[in-house]
DNA sequence: TGTTATTTTTAGACTAACCTAAATTTATTA
DNA sequence: TAATAAATTTAGGTTAGTCTAAAAATAACA
């Protein structure tokens, strides 16, 4: 039983909206997230249930079944490392990787996957802060809490973002925010909820409270 | 004007088909090397000469144009780059990598294929000793000789191969005869043409004459 | 040169993935 | 709860790439 690059995708995508949004996926969601229409996602969603790799019941939403879930983790995999590779070893900047781990992510090779993870070093985030699932489909799960949910005196690891745009990757590099770095709530601010961040050389950095939200930090990585 | 995955495949076919046996390719050849039928081949030939990638007359036998061959050379930068990557840095066999290179080299990013050449120090010959098409396109002409045309004295270095089988590839593996090996042809026994090499270490290696003859030697990497 | 054999092309059909438009089911709200 | 709105599915059609079987062109050879 093999999957299609665009079965792979569809996979990917109830993943995706499944960890986002509690538990059921709708079709429309998923017609917006591939960019196509909600007829043709019925029918995809016909053709994976048909192959047992997601629970399907006509106009009652989807979810993924266990070797859906299995097979969504190892793309999911490959793009991490993909990514991992773009930024580390070919000085890719962190928001010019997405779409070519997008298709990279879709190579078939278990044993590159596996050599590719060892040339790495076995990294365990990709250059976002998402946790990078290992060979079984195991994903690290981390507590991370949103900045906009610290107090002043708290500290921790920029891990990770809620939001991928360009346009808040662009912010972030701006702002000089990247994954790794350590951080202190020195201040928030009452009147508009505004964080006042100090970095480890010292360097204050003000952020919004929309900003912050978007903002994970990581207690795992530490 | 966008080229397709099949698209890509078929015009590197005709690449290597109009290298080997001099000029205009035919339909089954086509057919053969893509493990396809006639019919599809001709469905195709139409197709890409409609897109001015080849010169087409029916029952004529076909030939690239020069931006066929601008986009064939393309493919097969990309093709050797990634089988030096997986040889050199994920320690892949020279004799494994083929298939995988064949995934890859449809990944659309020029500069990605760029950043790989560059990370991987501008090799000039893939691990099979066929030369890397430059940026351009351009491809290093190099001469090359067969081992079976060497007299007793003749000295090279291990080039490239004209047989990809696996069962050589094998062999070669076994005789401890890779690409980049410097040898000196000894003696070449006159009853049977068996040829005998010595190699920098001193060692001898035997190899008969229809080994010797898809071996190739070059001059200019020395 | 005429006849057979081979190669190539056409004709017609299939599949995966997509689409639009219409029908149906579920959700919302007056 | 009936009526409207929104979401979802069905029906029918398109495109790229493939196939088989039959027709047409070229090549081989007696």
């Amino acid at each position: 039983m093999d999957t299609s690059f665009t079965e792979e995708n569809y996979l990917k995508a109830i993943y995706h909206l499944s960890a986002d949004e509690s538990k059921q996926v709708n079709t429309n969601q998923i017609a917006m997230v591939l960019n196509t229409k909600a007829a043709s996602v019925t029918d995809m969603l016909k053709k994976l249930s048909g192959k047992n790799l997601i629970n399907y019941e006509r106009y009652q939403g989807v979810e993924l079944t266990d070797s859906g879930k299995q097979i969504a983790l190892k793309i999911i995999r490959k793009h991490r490392l993909w990514e991992y590779f773009l930024v580390e070893k070919l000085a890719f900047g962190w928001d010019e990787v997405h779409d070519l781990a997008e298709q990279l992510e879709h190579i078939q090779s278990p044993e590159l996957v596996d050599r590719m993870d060892k040339f790495l070093g076995f990294p365990k985030y990709d250059p976002h802060g998402d946790p990078i699932p290992d060979q079984s489909g195991t994903i690290k799960c981390v507590e991370m809490k949103s900045v906009a949910a610290l107090n002043a005196g708290d500290a921790g690891i920029i891990s990770g973002i809620k939001e991928h745009s360009s346009s808040f990757l662009q912010y972030l590099e701006k702002m000089d925010l990247k994954i790794g770095k350590k951080i202190l709530v020195e201040e928030v601010i009452p009147f508009d909820e505004t964080v006042i961040l100090r970095t480890e050389n010292g360097g204050k950095i003000n952020i919004s409270k929309a900003a912050a939200k978007h903002i994970l930090i990581n207690y795992e990585q530490l």
